[in-house]
DNA sequence: ATACAAGTTCAAGTCGACTTGAAGTCAAGC
DNA sequence: GCTTGACTTCAAGTCGACTTGAACTTGTAT
């Protein structure tokens, strides 16, 4: 596949592509002089890469999950971004009750209703500054 | 209370409260010459905040459910909010129950463990290119 | 042979959410 | 009356994830 191939099914942008493979993501092949070829487990791949994303991680950290860096480390992480999405998914729930609460009280602002406060303090926990943002700072090299 | 107790109080730098105050996300009255001085709802204010940025909503977008612009579009929005929660909700599940998969398989690549990927693919209904990122482009003005 | 489309590199630009720096204001303490 | 320290404004910088632009090479069509 060339890159255009790739770019349609994907709805990448050949930008991306070339941008994801210098950051190591993807890899291809120069079939002629210069240009890319990609292999057959590029869409998987990709699809991947933008599901992590979505998932809320950078592409440093797929990147890292990608290459089998150290056996244990790996477990470890993925552990704790387990972690991580798991009280991420509580946050969440919290938010759509009090976002579908207040869709349908009739308080003057929304974001005064006591009910909908309360909802909310469930996902509060962790107020103010996210002490784990889902991406830490990572300092690269 | 100034700006150095809430400061303090909400875990944001001082220069991040001037830049909500900038975006209209937060008043303060200035007392003084031009000091900054903040009510005793900014506490709740702020965690509010913070909560909408946690489950993703722009600065913007919280400025927008704020303010009750129009009455009929803030519901249709929040709303709207609630739903996309709920498919990130969803998609944050199967990732979360993939992560943890990958945790304990023995693979040796985790993104290529069968079972992993079964399970990623049902979150994987819009794969590739996000179409509502949760945040949409907005165009202020 | 030449034009053209599609690829390439590399540098720079963009966007949101802040942060940082320079330069100035002001009340309080010495 | 002058320093100090906490505030102020405004401009510019940063970071991640890309995008865009300029300049160049290549394979195919005319």
């Amino acid at each position: 596949m060339d890159i255009a191939e790739v770019a349609k099914a994907s709805g990448l942008p050949s930008s991306t592509l070339r941008f994801y493979e210098e950051k190591g993501l993807i890899q291809s092949n120069r079939s002629s002089a210069l240009r890319r070829q990609y292999g057959g487990n590029i869409l998987e791949r990709l699809a991947l890469i933008s599901l992590g994303r979505n998932a809320g991680f950078s592409l440093d950290e797929i990147v890292e999950m990608f290459t089998p860096a150290g056996p244990e480390i790996n477990r470890v992480l993925l552990s704790a971004k387990a972690d991580e999405l798991d009280s991420k998914i509580k946050e969440l729930t919290a938010m759509r009750d009090g976002l579908r609460h207040a869709a349908e009280c009739k308080a003057p602002s929304h974001f005064e209703c006591p009910k909908f406060l309360r909802l909310l303090n469930i996902a509060g926990k962790n107020r103010f500054r996210q002490p784990s943002k889902l991406q830490e700072k990572k300092g690269k090299n």
